[in-house]
DNA sequence: CGAACGTTTGAAAAGAGTCAACTTCAGTGG
DNA sequence: CCACTGAAGTTGACTCTTTTCAAACGTTCG
């Protein structure tokens, strides 16, 4: 729906080698439909899982039922690497829109090869989660917004999804706030904010970035906007 | 200094079996002095390392020279699993305490059991990380501060750095900004809130807390403090 | 002693949240 | 075809939290 199959073909090759490999030990794969749950990865069997095609959310609930996203997960990154041992917290994570993800087998990781590889996404994500800390600490939120978009965009870029100037992205706003740990009002008020200025327009579940420069000058605070 | 021997030596044995394995394929440990920097995990050597004693930080520089924390690393944690393969960002780790820590050889990584410990503390680390956004994101100061206090000093004792009522935590108010993402200002005027309310309190490196069900009720925002 | 650093305090300003109403739009059924 | 519905988006007025700026106050250490 969203993500188009020429996207999807596309982004199996290019980006990570994790999902460049076209023989796994093992061949079951798993489908997701758009906003199915996949609880701690555990709906998709234990341990981890290669995301090979799709956008999907890694999101943890609060006591009180509130919800924060941690992490935007895109082909090449893992899911449920938390199953092989039992940890407390409810981190769990949701498809956007339809996915396939492939687990990695136990044997798997005994081969270097194969091992040096989930080492790699292992260490993109744990940087991404520090990324992401930073930018919900330090940036008020037009910067968080804008870099958001930033970073999505690149990373979608690199992966061959969209066109290189409009994404997929399909969130409302209630939930784009969830992710920036800010109020649904706030966050329409920013978007307009940044759609006034021409520098990127979100819109049904579409992002479209005319200018990634410009965008990046307002996440790092060298612009700034009226309104 | 801060941890003296006898918490250090216990620190050694129960939480994470990954300190409690005496033999080491390799035995040349690193030790850092209080206040040093491992940029990257570089300055250690290449690959990942298990923290044996001592309490560090990692954190995030950003361009315009600010800085936020990320994690506060105690014994078990792993620093430096991003050096296998270079990524860009700018992720070190400083030792707030004297610490030693052991490389984890990749020959080590083959052995099955060695292989199962060392995802335990990713995984560990991973859901720290989306913890830790949680906090920054939904908490407001206070109850920021009261969390960051209770995982803390909850993770000491299970250590058993600490005496059960003080934990060493040799921050100043403005690196516990950076911490938690809030203004120097802004923490010293919780810091004499929790203090008045007789929740926790922090002075010269030290921080102490009477009552845990307490300071958890002020985390999880179910309890009103005055001033 | 004096310098450097960390802590404390006050007052004003900015950012973000809250509340509430209104609009737009897609889907549904009469 | 139109009225109804519910979910998502928009807007304005107001409140509260946090930052900013500025000035003191304590300590530690040369």
């Amino acid at each position: 729906m969203y993500v188009n199959e020429q996207s999807e073909r596309r982004a199996r090759e290019p980006a990570s080698s994790l999902t460049a490999r076209q023989e796994w030990r093992t061949v079951e794969r798993h489908t997701f439909r758009a906003r199915e749950l996949i609880t701690n990865g555990v709906s998709a069997g234990p341990g981890p899982h290669v995301i090979l095609s799709g956008i999907l959310c890694r999101y943890t609930l609060t006591p009180d039922g509130r919800r924060q996203f941690t992490a935007l997960l895109l082909p090449g990154d893992l899911i449920g690497f938390e199953s092989v041992v039992n940890l407390r917290c409810a981190d769990s994570t949701i498809a956007l829109t339809a996915s396939v993800c492939q687990p990695v087998a136990s044997a798997d990781l005994t081969e270097p090869d194969t091992l040096r590889q989930v080492w790699e996404a292992i260490e993109r994500q744990t940087l991404a989660a520090s990324d992401w800390t930073l930018n919900i600490g330090m940036r008020p939120a037009l910067q968080r917004l804008a870099y958001f978009f930033h970073d999505t965009s690149t990373r979608m870029r690199a992966l061959g999804i969209g066109t290189g100037i409009r994404y997929p992205l399909p969130l409302t706003q209630m939930e784009l706030g969830d992710f920036l740990a800010l109020t649904p009002v706030h966050v329409n008020r920013c978007l307009a904010n940044l759609r006034y200025n021409g520098v990127a327009t979100f819109r049904s579940g579409r992002l479209e970035v005319p200018s990634v420069p410009k965008l990046w000058r307002v996440a790092q605070f060298e612009a700034e906007l009226p309104l």
